[in-house]
DNA sequence: TATTTTCACTTGCATTTCACAAGTTAGATA
DNA sequence: TATCTAACTTGTGAAATGCAAGTGAAAATA
């Protein structure tokens, strides 16, 4: 049951409005990617990650993505210093957006990684429920470790 | 023919990266939405557009847009105060992100324009095809003017 | 022809966000 | 007990943003 929250002072109404509030700055959706496609769980993968985002952006970034329900945060508990980031179904939610800007700038710009590129142009359903199915697995194994 | 320009000092090779620092602020693609879904065409257009974009963020963006190929500029040749607006080729192909980023607002969010969205939701493809459609019929249009 | 309007901006300034470096705290490890 | 690790917070300067006012060229109007 996808639970829709109301808007608190939105410039409009608009949808692409609403994504581009929630998702429109330079790191929100590279933390997303890191998560979706190659699996990074912890604080210390994402600050690792090729980007180099500082800590106190990946700080504020992974707050509010929770507070938009996009990522949930858990404790390890078989170490407790630890914390997990998910994504929730909101958040899987956004592999379509994510392939279609993969699509478009692959297309466009001079961009590396071309067999995800290509792996995505052979076909786009399959890769998504691939996408899909990964998130849905970890799901489960995550919930084994209690 | 996609020209591709080589990236001048981007944080990574990712093509998710090069659309996050091309399209990833607050604006953009809002300006993008009022060309592709509203024919726009004109500062003043963006301008009183619901958003309320401040004038100077607007010049700037429109620059950005421009240097980056997704739009392009002319002088109306009837009224030489009047610049005229246009999606590129690489502009118009940001159709199915706009949409997907709708679909997912749409989905998760409390927004309107539920009509756009149940006109995407009942068929993507046609919608993308009808938005190419008259991006195709307002060039010829465009170039009748001379 | 002179004046006013329109259009597409630019400029100045206060506020907010960002980037970088350093420091902090709770929990694990030796 | 001391050290280490993970996930932050804090401080500071730089850059981006938002708001109001002003500018200049071209067109419309008196």
């Amino acid at each position: 049951m996808p639970k829709k929250r109301p808007s608190p002072k939105r410039r409009s109404g608009c949808p692409l409005n609403a994504s581009v509030e929630i998702l429109g700055d330079r790191w929100s959706l590279l933390i997303i990617r890191d998560m979706m496609l190659r699996g990074f769980r912890s604080y210390k993968e994402f600050l690792e990650s090729y980007e180099r985002i500082a800590t106190n952006i990946l700080a504020d970034r992974l707050r509010k993505l929770e507070a938009h329900g996009i990522i949930t945060t858990e404790r390890n508990p078989s170490d407790g210093r630890k914390l997990i980031y998910s994504l929730t179904a909101k958040g899987i939610d956004l592999a379509p957006v994510l392939t279609e800007m993969v699509l478009w700038a692959a297309g466009h710009e001079d961009t590396a990684n071309q067999e995800l590129v290509r792996l995505i142009q052979k076909d786009k359903e399959q890769f998504l429920a691939a996408v899909r199915q990964r998130w849905a697995e970890q799901r489960i194994r995550s919930m084994a470790n209690y």
